[in-house]
DNA sequence: GCGAGGTGAGGGAGCGCTCCCTCAAAGGAG
DNA sequence: CTCCTTTGAGGGAGCGCTCCCTCACCTCGC
């Protein structure tokens, strides 16, 4: 039951091992009825190289791995978005021909072990989910001197990056509730240690700045208990709040709760918009209107931007840009 | 910038390449000076063994393969419950050392590559996440030789697996609405070509059976938009109905928003129970009950499985018990 | 004091592949 | 007809590691 070699393919066709490496690896430099006669005994030996030897021999791998850093609770890995952009990678990377290790560095310890994998030359390059710009994983990673790519903005030097434009996105929400004729307008944060939190925050500050309204800040943490939590205070702090932007969909839902057991219509009394668009978003009622952050197309643009590193390519970050679903909720 | 190799770390500790395999390997037949020197080499130089190199003389990767062999629409992998599944997975295979290889089978060509991978040993063992009893893939797999365990029950031969109590788990769900005082209870149920939807409907016929009830039942396909679709044909075709058991969370999401524009109230007027306790079912208005379906404990128990097929012990199939989840729907 | 047994280090083959180099054969030019 | 170029096959080194085997040395028993 043992698979046979390379060696075993050459003897059976009659030819030598480079002949049989050459057919192989689709190289043009070999005659057609040699080609055949080593493609018969490929068939018939039912011959696959051996992965191992030839990443030994030639420094590649063909796999990328991917990298969640994420605390064991989960703020990536539980959100909806995660298999999205997991499936967005995974086609990508078929499509180019790689294989994809997803690795999850919930721990100092597990991020111990994914420095040695990465170190262990199993990989071409690397995909970085982390949402904590401090995350001191991209910089070690880095410094391997392995192509990294950051699936969001990171503070370490040389890291590429595409990321969202998050500001830009809370701008489009609060300026939609201006447009509706809405005057108080609050919005609930998720947890400021992530830059998402505060580009977001910084978005609804500056466009509300511009009208001269004063902000409204309730902190959240992007759960949807906090929202429901930061809504309840929202309404006692100020009752005559008559819009909310919710730095993420999770906490908008949690807030529609919070107003519909006080009683308050969504949108007539309080309107309301989120931050993602994840599936749920439209299963509420009212739907929800929110900013919708294309995560899968941002996991193409990072694919394609870490394959382009690898192959020397240009690396300049990359920010896509968001856009409004509207629904019933503003 | 080239990375250094046993034998260059050798020559720094000034020892033989064998007496630093032993110490990078942890064999205890090592004096304690040898390894210190070693030890302190390694970490001067930043040795990382080569993974490869590893690989092909001990004829192991430490690397398991899950795949997802899943239509491009995407039955299991926009499955709320996928992230819960990797994540599950994930955290098993680090506990055990291992790696974690993620493919999406999606069409024929990339099951394909899938099988070619597969035989270029670049993995000890498969995790198969197949929806469809009558998916090629796990046989395919089998006949590799490389153990396989499937994440549901299989018609391959000689592939152990890990499968939900459908059939209880909907039953589970019928009895609860019959202790409701519920007399006329519809179906919702999944497409039939999965097992899953299959062993749910029978679950829900056996039970009412019991009871010499009648079965009221329509066609879904797992997602939202087919529980609303098939939540109209019921009331048309039983206006009297008082409750429904939808064979996933999704459909009795949809179904429950069907209801909502018919007027007609949960639970006082509807009874609806669905299967899987998304997360997003204790978002809906009401909270939905569910029967809840561990997918984390089933992805622990198929990885456990798979190691235990690895290292030649025993390979029972598994089937995990369910429970319900009351909420307010019911 | 000497041989037997045990402990632990070193030497080196070989895992399966690629790729460089050599060389044979064929074809074309002078 | 000879010489040179081109085309394409074969030989073999070597990628970095493990693991078997050998062998030196030490300890202990008689």
């Amino acid at each position: 039951m043992k698979r046979p070699t390379l060696e075993v393919v050459a003897a059976r066709a009659g030819v030598s091992k480079s002949s049989v490496s050459r057919v192989i690896n689709g190289e043009t430099t070999v005659a057609p009825q040699i080609r055949d006669v080593v493609m018969q005994a490929v068939h018939e030996l039912g011959y696959v190289p051996n992965g191992a030897a030839r990443n030994l021999v030639t420094r590649r791998t063909d796999t990328l791995a991917v990298v969640v850093s994420d605390p064991p609770q989960g703020v990536v890995s539980d959100d909806p978005l995660f298999s999205a952009v997991v499936r967005a990678v995974s086609r990508e990377l078929e499509t180019a021909g790689k294989r994809l290790v997803l690795m999850l560095a919930e721990s100092d310890q597990s991020r111990t072990r994914v420095e040695q994998y990465i170190a262990g030359a199993h990989v071409d390059g690397v995909l970085l989910v982390a949402l904590h710009g401090t995350d001191p994983l991209p910089a070690a990673l880095a410094r391997q001197g392995l192509p990294v790519v950051s699936f969001n903005r990171t503070s370490a030097q040389d890291v590429p990056y595409v990321a969202l434009d998050n500001a830009g996105g809370a701008a489009l929400a609060v300026r939609h509730l201006l447009e509706r004729g809405r005057r108080r307008i609050a919005t609930i944060t998720g947890p400021l240690e992530l830059h998402e939190a505060r580009e977001r925050l910084d978005g609804y500050r500056h466009t509300l700045r511009d009208t001269g309204r004063r902000s409204i800040v309730a902190l959240g943490d992007f759960t949807r208990a906090s929202g429901a939590e930061a809504m309840r205070q929202l309404l006692e702090d100020d009752p005559d709040l008559d819009a909310v932007f919710a730095a993420n969909d999770l906490m908008a839902i949690g807030a529609l709760r919070t107003l519909h057991q006080a009683g308050r219509r969504v949108p007539e009394d309080v309107a309301i918009v989120g931050f993602d668009d994840i599936e749920a978003a439209s299963y509420t009622t009212p739907a929800l209107t929110s900013v919708s952050s294309p995560m899968a197309d941002q996991a193409t643009a990072a694919v394609h931007l870490l394959l382009s590193l690898i192959d020397g390519g240009p690396t300049d970050p990359v920010i896509m840009p968001n856009e409004l679903v509207v629904r019933e909720s503003s």
